[in-house]
DNA sequence: ATTAGCTGCTAATACGTATTAGCAGATTTT
DNA sequence: AAAATCTGCTAATACGTATTAGCAGCTAAT
């Protein structure tokens, strides 16, 4: 009820018979300025302070000093709403875990926008509330990151990304290099021809892995029979391309669709990997509902979200810029990827 | 690199040739002081600040205001490191759908201690920078609890509290109603003699299970037959103890310690429900390695996240005292209740 | 005996915004 | 014509802490 007004320095001060400075003083003055104010007074005011449970506004601490271990963590799409869930969580843990250890509060940025259309530089700023923020996403938008880049304000990105007027900051996955052990690998095991089902879009995920793939197919001299640039087309149709185009091993962006292939694949007696070989470019937490396990690689989402913050801290505490770090993308050995059924090294039974 | 001098208000008003005082009222001025500018002149003074890209800064108006639109989240466990993942994120959810939906961001306090030992008011307390709180985890700090509620700051706790020198706002589940419901089930199906696998503890939501328990023991007139009053134990010493006592139907506070003694009656060919039938007092997110379904019921964990947002939000906004809401927790089917073995009224095999 | 240096503090100010009181000039009312 | 009201703004201040400059009284050095 009677909404005690809150304690300040200044009540400390005239409890224990002291200036408010005084009272600053002994909580976190410089040691040569603690030095001159003798025990005996440091140890009145620290009683006052106990007796009362006084504790420092963050806030105005923030004011007077411009830091106050707080990290924004501001998300492209809405973190949490159930779809993405999966997508954040991994990396929320990460952040977390490192944030805790750093001594660092978490302050997540939903309130940017309802929508698809969250914008870090919307009408209420709140990005100034924290020391410094890690931005994620699946897509960026480049003029904002160019002007966080131009502001000089600490970020660092979870995700590899293009240069914005200056190099970006990042933790990200190295998916291009992913990409490519699993095209080698396929090759390896007599693919030759192969077929590429997701966009080319601008996004750096999807183009790291295009990239990827394609510095393999020059690498090992494989050819592409198929590309599908694009994502979400039904399962029959995309079936029905990959298998008259020769094609014997697909890599799939999206598992969903990779998912819904291996079903109808299976439905018709399409063996997967005996007469086709699946690949998906990258891991997800859930699987889906499929049962199987697809070859595919690994991204090391938490590792990502504490190697970011252990970076942005780094940004903060010593006004450095920032590095880009890409971490490797194990590979996931799965049970979609098997010899190509003609290879002639391999082979075991006859054909045309 | 040229760390670019943040912009404030002072700036705005040199570029408009104004005073600062008229670009805080073009911003945020009451309707009435707003009035009072003339349409040049705000035109002016938003033209310096788009051209500029200036946005105020929080922490500023948080210090001049008392409010900032963020919400704080306590957890008394740290609330992301996998283990506690799955009982936190459920909350996690409807908070985060609450609060972006009254456009406010929320403030992590991982910061408060790395161990268990988890304090509110630890030596920097990071609360106020939040305009209230949200106080989540299994077991709470009573003296903590009060000292919140004596100071009349705004928080609300998710899961019932009893009284701490006053009521504690909360929004729960109400775990007592639902095992009540789920024992009385099991005594139409001809249960009388239960088993209770779990503590008596003195957290609210162990205590309001045991309460629901025990009134509907006196409701039907069952009994009980063991009292298993531990967690955790082996299933070995949980089945050896339940089979010898009489008991039909057994209720688990925890999952655990059900799919452990589940899989242990399966293998030693003790039928589940035909023999025993087995309750959880309470759902889970993730079912454990179980393949099982228990018999339980839901706890509305996003429900209770998104109410107890709204109502900390209402406590902010109107200066309110908070209520106390206890959500229904539904019953969860399942496929591990079944009729008594041993009773008259159903009974189909012979007995002694 | 004057200066220099130390001790134990405090006054003053900065931080960036919101808000209230109020000033000077113009306009309207009586 | 004097008083009242309105218009368009600004000065001043509060918010709570950190920090610097510096004051008064004392001791030690020259």
């Amino acid at each position: 009820m009677a909404a005690t007004k809150r304690l300040t320095q200044i009540d400390i001060a005239k409890l224990a018979g002291v200036s408010q400075a005084t009272v600053s003083l002994v909580l976190n003055g410089a040691p040569t300025a603690v030095a001159r104010i003798p025990a005996e007074t440091r140890e009145r005011v620290q009683k006052v302070i106990r007796a009362t449970g006084y504790v420092a506004d963050p806030i105005a601490r923030r004011m007077a000093k411009g830091l106050n271990r707080i990290l924004g963590v501001f998300t492209y799409e809405p973190a949490f709403p159930s779809a993405q869930a999966d997508f954040f969580t991994p990396f929320l843990l990460g952040i977390e875990e490192e944030a805790q250890q750093q001594n660092y509060d978490l302050l997540l940025l939903t309130s940017a926008g309802v929508g698809n259309n969250r914008k870090i530089f919307s009408e209420n700023n709140r990005l100034r509330i924290a020391d410094g923020c890690l931005v994620l996403g699946r897509e960026f938008d480049r003029a904002e990151l160019a002007r966080l880049v131009a502001e000089d304000y600490p970020f660092v990105a979870i995700g590899r990304r293009e240069d914005a007027g200056g190099p970006v900051p990042y933790v990200g996955g190295d998916y291009a290099a992913g990409t490519r052990a699993l095209v080698e690998k396929a090759c390896l095991l007599g693919h030759s021809r192969l077929a590429y089902v997701g966009p080319q879009g601008p996004a750096e995920s999807v183009a790291d892995r295009w990239l990827g793939y394609q510095a393999a197919l020059s690498a090992t001299g494989a050819q592409q029979a198929l590309h599908i640039a694009t994502v979400n087309r039904p399962a029959e149709e995309i079936l029905d391309a990959i298998l008259p185009s020769g094609a014997t091993a697909a890599f799939f962006i999206e598992l969903a669709d990779a998912v819904r292939v291996e079903i109808l694949a299976r439905e018709r007696g399409v063996s997967v990997p005996g007469d086709l070989s699946m690949i998906v470019l990258g891991s997800h937490i859930r699987a889906g509902r499929s049962a199987v396990r697809f070859t595919s690689y690994e991204i090391p989402r938490e590792e990502m979200g504490r190697q970011a913050t252990a970076m942005l801290v780094t940004r903060i505490e010593t006004g450095g810029i920032g590095t880009q770090i890409l971490l490797p993308c194990e590979p996931v050995e799965g049970e979609t990827l098997g010899p190509c059924p003609s290879d002639p090294a391999q082979k075991t039974d006859g054909m045309t």
